[in-house]
DNA sequence: CGTGTTTGACCAGCGC
DNA sequence: GCGCTGGTCAAACACG
């Protein structure tokens, strides 16, 4: 109780109340402990100095143990305030806490009906599905401070996906955990599927590439595929739309070292790309259904696609964590966003409140990333939403598209009828820029909305200092506002937040090389991103590890708050790596906070 | 010896 | 029906 008092910036005057006066306390850590403190030490002081009087004259006695009297009974009397003040501390808690359900069941509303618009496919199912019938798992999408989310994890385990955005406010600097809402409970068989055996996926994965690298010499013919997904359940009645979160980014390893165990169990050279494709399936449970394929970019050897389908269905470490948070946030807004893809069709730019969580589509406009519109809208297979996370930003590409955006959050949801591509672009955004440059992931935050967006861009000036020869990523041409506001608001989606932040996680992770998709990437108990922010912004005296990821948020709404910085991230592919086979160390793990 | 990787074979869906 | 392709299986192999 105290806790989420604390998560929702109040004071806890109770702690101090129940104590008796005088007694010594040291404890002075918040303004308000120091004000009932005081009150004590007044009153303490004042006890003392009568019995100073006491002592010195025995006729006093009496007007002193009066004094004393009306002085314990005035205490008393506060005391009793301060109990109906955490009474009243504990209502309002409670009428959050009421309000936060009826929030939650409405969005379960809504995501069960978004999910019963698709009735795709998936008549599917294998061996391992009725194990997931059974233990379905939950994702959490952790944000904020790891042991609280992750009791809350164990605590509501089934068919739930927890999002937890750590509170920014003053009280964030406390020790103890503490979460602050945004506790999404997803209907696993709607939303939060991401898994998923995507059918399309060649197509998908190639319509991707394809748009990366303004390729078009890649296979797009074949729809939907073999479907053996081993994750989803899927009821007959209203089968899941399938995800697929692909995660992009630059990265020399073997694979990018998410904190899951992976194990390879095949590899196949794709048509059109030749590098080898490899497959790895989640070793963390003997049943776990999560897969991955990893493959390079044709025209981008650097770049390294990662397709994650399903959600695990065990405990997961907290680095893999945030990579199951990204496929899972990312999929859940894919998923919620693609309920919206009849609209889109008929508007560039889309929004999709849901509870809260707003998400644009877009699905024709020029700026946007769909370079090859035509593939998607040829699909003739209701085929299955892939929402890319791109954190390359190539300023080598040769794709224009490429060439122009920083990061592309995008989202391809192919349909039959209303085939749309929503794209998150980091770069648009005019306060914050996360961008991926030769290697480097810098987010650099802007408060000041009219400050154009790369000039404050420390990271970018450290890339230049450290490569001049380098080349700076493509200036990002001033957007239409649509553009804009819908970046701010997908920015200000904590599934983006934790998409992003995992996908962050995982790159850092990456770390010098890892990747690998061997025992050791877990067995390193490698460090999340996190962790890492939180331990640094600790330290800092912030006091809220996901003080960057509300900054990321906060940012782009708000142009009071003074900047706080700079992030420069320096991700594996910028160090030395090491080509061991199973690249697992991570020596090369560096993580740059400057501020 | 256990675990993970490699790699050819196999399966299933789709297009022609 | 056939071929192509993506995806998976599983035996052989490698490694610690």
């Amino acid at each position: 109780m105290e806790a989420a008092a604390a998560a929702f910036g109040r004071p806890r005057p109770v702690v101090k109340t129940e104590k008796p006066a005088g007694d010594g306390d040291d404890n002075q850590d918040s303004p308000s402990k120091q004000h009932l403190l005081v009150k004590r030490g007044n009153y303490a002081k004042q006890e003392h100095e009568a019995e100073d009087k006491s002592n010195s004259s025995d006729q006093k006695d009496l007007s002193c143990t009066n004094l004393q009297e009306k002085q314990l009974e005035s205490a008393r009397v506060e005391m009793g305030e301060v109990r109906e003040e955490n009474q009243r501390l504990k209502k309002s808690l409670n009428q959050i806490m009421k309000d936060y359900e009826a929030l939650k069941m409405q969005f379960l509303g809504i995501v069960g009906q978004e999910s019963k618009k698709f009735p795709n496919q998936d008549d599917m199912s294998n061996k391992e599905q009725q194990h997931d019938d059974d233990q379905i798992e939950l994702v959490s999408l952790t944000l904020g401070r790891f042991p609280v989310a992750e009791k809350k994890k164990t605590a509501d385990e089934k068919n739930s996906v927890n999002i937890i955005i750590g509170g920014n406010d003053e009280e964030a600097a406390v020790k103890e955990a503490l979460s602050l809402g945004l506790n999404c409970k997803f209907k696993h068989e709607e939303s939060m599927t991401v898994a998923v055996k995507d059918v399309d996926s060649p197509k998908s994965f190639d319509h991707e590439m394809r748009e990366e690298a303004g390729e078009t010499n890649w296979s797009s013919t074949k729809g939907a595929k073999t479907i053996r997904s081993v994750e989803d359940d899927v009821t007959p009645q209203n089968p899941p739309k399938r995800a697929r979160v692909c995660v992009k980014a630059r990265c020399e390893t073997a694979t990018m070292n998410d904190g899951c165990q992976w194990r390879k169990y095949g590899q196949k050279i794709a048509k059109g790309n030749p590098c080898p494709r490899a497959y790895y399936r989640c070793t963390g449970s003997p049943t776990c259904p999560v897969r991955k394929q990893v493959q390079r970019c044709a025209d981008d050897m650097s770049i390294l696609i990662t397709t994650y389908e399903g959600n695990h269905n065990h405990p997961l470490p907290a680095s893999a964590n945030a990579m199951a948070s990204t496929t899972s946030a990312a999929a859940s807004m894919l998923l919620s966003g693609s309920s919206t893809s009849t609209a889109a069709s008929s508007s560039s730019t889309n929004t999709n409140n849901l509870q809260g969580l707003n998400f644009y589509t877009n699905n024709s406009k020029p700026n946007f990333y769909l370079p090859n519109n035509s593939s998607i809208i040829s699909s003739t297979s209701p085929t299955h939403p892939t929402i890319t996370l791109d954190l390359t930003s190539n300023p080598s590409s040769s794709s224009p598209n490429c060439s122009t955006h920083f990061g592309k959050f995008t989202s391809s949801f192919p349909n039959s009828r209303y085939p749309f591509t929503s794209q998150l672009d980091f770069g648009s955004s005019r306060n914050n820029v996360l961008s991926w440059n030769n290697g480097l992931l810098s987010y650099n935050r802007n408060n000041h909305q009219t400050t154009t967006t790369t000039t404050n861009n420390i990271y970018q000036n450290y890339i230049q200092q450290r490569n001049p020869a380098t080349s700076l990523p493509h200036q990002q041409p001033p957007l239409p506002d649509t553009i804009a506001a819908a970046t701010k608001a997908i920015t200000a989606d904590p599934s983006f937040q934790s998409a992003l932040a995992a996908a962050l996680t995982s790159i850092i992770g990456t770390g010098g090389a890892s990747a690998g998709p061997t025992k050791s990437t877990s067995a390193r108990g490698e460090q999340s991103l996190f962790q890492l922010m939180a331990a640094t912004t600790t330290n800092k005296g912030n006091g809220c590890g996901t003080s960057f990821l509300n900054n990321i948020t906060t940012s782009t709404t708000t142009s009071s708050s003074p900047p706080t910085g700079n992030m420069v991230f320096v991700p594996a592919s910028s160090l030395p790596f090491s080509s061991s086979k199973s690249a697992s160390a991570s020596p090369g793990d560096h993580i740059d906070l400057t501020n």
